[in-house]
DNA sequence: AGGGCAATCTTGTCAGTGTCAAGTTTTGCG
DNA sequence: CGCAAAACTTGACACTGACAAGATTGCCCT
């Protein structure tokens, strides 16, 4: 179908206006639904173009690149991976936090740990990233040290190990056969019982 | 330069011949190198070509798609994966083993795990997925069921979970900073035997 | 030995893509 | 009010994956 012109501002003209009104936030949504639905090698600009009925050049403008728009992608997962994790209350409650967030957010979390789709040198991504790992060590260091092995620095290693391998492997649907019909944050909860034999 | 024509079998005449000799090999190769330098979605059929030496049709000839090349190279990874793992001496083993292939053939380990690029229905890409099922398992239920928490399922989702994380962040230099110049397989070592408070 | 068939590789073509350059419309600010 | 910059369009170029049809070669079978 035709893209169906929708004024989304200014006058209800039957005629499409020559500004879209918010066409980056509509790229960016567009292209998360295509990643997450056949991943990043799937998308393209025209495509997202077409969707959102402009030109076909009409992304570069917002984003420069592909690379532009999937550094814009990871940057903007960053942020929201930094904000739910410094919310946690405790290590273990990070880790579910991290699952969820590749689950609410598989476009972005795919994004995010594919370097070589993006602006490594790029602002916004490095701050962005940098907030999250902040986050992280937060919430690594909150944990009593006694209470994990030797150094802290490794506990942070097997705890982000841990935690991403689950999601990876759940987003890639390898954990369909074991996990089946469970809550997968859940399951989650008892693999982060077995890593630290801490409380509950 | 010019592919520097090598005859490889047949007569040293300065001329290329016409049949490559292992032109699904050479392929095999070369995609493997372009995928371990810039991810898959730098991979192009006609460089591929031009890097062997033939036309730009010719690899569809022995994969018949782009999907069909990334599909073989998961296919083989998933064998060479079952192989070492079968020959693990313990579970702890087995770990060390999964990261030492992610290290050692890191194109096929991205690529095994990226399922929208492959063929889901390939004959040789499931058959070999499922011996690789079966030596993890194999590895996992070798482990006497006491030292472990309640599930066997669950401990191997979780030392699953941890090596694939661990080789997952190692491949997208996450873990550079924390590992150091450590050697990573010694530090996954710390790592599992962190999760399981089994010997040594 | 040799004839023919299938495997292997080539050439040609088409639609689709990313990116750049140059032009057009609109917004907003001095 | 006017004008510069932002937002978007049109056009073009090189590159890619895929398909079709033809050329070359290895090999099997009698």
């Amino acid at each position: 179908m035709p893209p169906a012109q929708q004024p989304s501002t200014r006058q209800p003209s039957t005629r499409r206006p020559y500004h879209h009104g918010d066409l980056r936030r509509a790229i960016l949504t567009a292209a998360l639904d295509v990643i997450a639905a056949d991943g990043p090698s799937a998308l393209s600009l025209r495509d997202l173009a077409r969707r959102a009925g402009v030109s076909h050049a009409a992304p570069a403008h917002h984003f420069k690149d592909r690379t532009g728009l999937l550094t814009a992608i990871a940057a903007e997962g960053f942020g929201l991976l930094a904000h739910t994790l410094n919310e946690a209350a405790d290590l273990k409650d990070a880790g579910v936090r991290y699952v969820r967030f590749a689950r609410e957010h598989p476009a972005h979390f795919q994004v995010m740990f594919t370097p070589e789709l993006l602006r490594a040198d790029d602002l916004e991504l490095t701050t962005a990233r940098a907030l999250a790992g902040d986050a992280l060590r937060g919430a690594v260091s909150a944990v009593r040290p006694e209470s994990l092995g030797i150094d802290t620095r490794l506990a942070g290693v097997a705890a982000w190990s841990l935690a991403h391998g689950f999601a990876t492997l759940l987003l890639s649907h390898n954990l369909d056969g074991p996990v089946g019909d469970k809550d997968p944050e859940e399951v989650f909860r008892t693999l982060a019982a077995m890593l630290f034999r801490t409380e509950s």
